[in-house]
DNA sequence: CTCGAAGTAAACAGGTCTGTTTACCTATGA
DNA sequence: TCATAGGTAAACAGACCTGTTTACTTCGAG
């Protein structure tokens, strides 16, 4: 039973979604949203009681688990730097949404800040158990140092729309990463 | 003949740097700077004529061009993650002043675009010219890959306000530079 | 002494923002 | 049939924003 193309509530997520990432949170205002939702202010504030509860919103929705693969961790982490790479060359790139909001808000004790600092956790986490599964020396540590490059890249391709970070951050990873292999291999020796 | 502490221009530009940087740039109204520099609005828009105005000048006053120094290039790399995680150790560390008003701005157009590029490529020449005195293989490749971590240790600190991002970058940036002196002493044999 | 530049204080104009309220509509299930 | 849940449309309140204007003050140079 269609009621229409989808329920108010997930069409005020996607347009919030769209229009926060596109132009920012604090530059989109609720009735703009409401708008591109094809949805009354009044149904937004039934769904979303406050503006932070619906930033709130789409912060979570954005936070997705990464689905577990058994392709090659030195693969995975690598795809990973080439998919933002294409993300920046095909101009959809505004930075990352978490690292955004943060600038965005300021207030400290605003929700979005404890979410951004969860999703770069989980992210890390991620990268660590990857490195576990290569045998390298210190996986804590160099999960920390890729997510930097990670970051860097996110930052730096949000300044200046060009591929060619995405690929210098690859190749930084690269030599992070068989350096550490080295070390272990050294060691075993 | 001393007219005040500092002349309202020079106030104004203060009471500027100090609130866009703690608060962000949307967030702080004009009003707020002049009654922080202690000054009229009439004077404020006398110097700066719109608030875009304002934050050019915010924005081209932070763009101070690093003092030559004859210490090692080496040390010198490094010594710049040391002075964020001061920073960042201080709790006065916001981010990056051009990346986050690249975040809030919005408008590719802005003046503050322009000079947000032009202070990272400023930096990345800074670190090639320091490559190159260092003789590694490809000065240019290396400035951009330690630029990346530099931005991803501040993005990281502003997201989460703890001083381990700056050493772990600190450590990734000394296995960069390593191996490129590495492999530039295995061509020279 | 006086004139003009540069400043203050405060109101105002016009816009936008979040959030509320009012009045109306429409489909569905008992 | 008809009550009701859930929606629309639009006005409104109150705050805050950028930028302007008006009227008044202060102070130094000629």
């Amino acid at each position: 039973m269609y009621k229409s193309a989808a329920r108010p509530g997930e069409r005020i997520l996607a347009a919030a979604d769209k229009l926060f990432y596109e132009q920012g949170i604090r530059a989109v205002g609720v009735d703009t949203i409401a708008a591109e939702a094809g949805v009354s202010k009044r149904t937004l504030y039934n769904y979303y009681p406050t503006k932070d509860d619906l930033i709130a919103a789409y912060l979570t929705a954005r936070f997705k688990h990464i689905a577990p693969s058994d392709a090659p961790a030195r693969e995975q982490i690598l795809a990973y730097f080439e998919r933002i790479e294409a993300m920046v060359a095909d101009g959809s790139f505004r930075g990352c949404p978490f690292v955004n909001a943060v600038t965005e808000i300021g207030d400290r004790k605003h929700a979005a800040i404890a979410l951004a600092v969860q999703f770069k956790e989980q992210r890390r986490q991620w990268y660590r158990a990857l490195l576990e599964r290569l045998q390298v020396k210190d996986p804590d540590a160099l999960a920390t140092q890729l997510q930097l490059l990670i970051e860097g890249v996110l930052a730096t391709s949000l300044v200046r729309g060009d591929p060619g970070a995405a690929r210098a951050a690859r190749a930084a990873a690269e030599v992070l990463l068989d350096a550490a292999i080295a070390r272990k291999a050294r060691r075993k020796r």
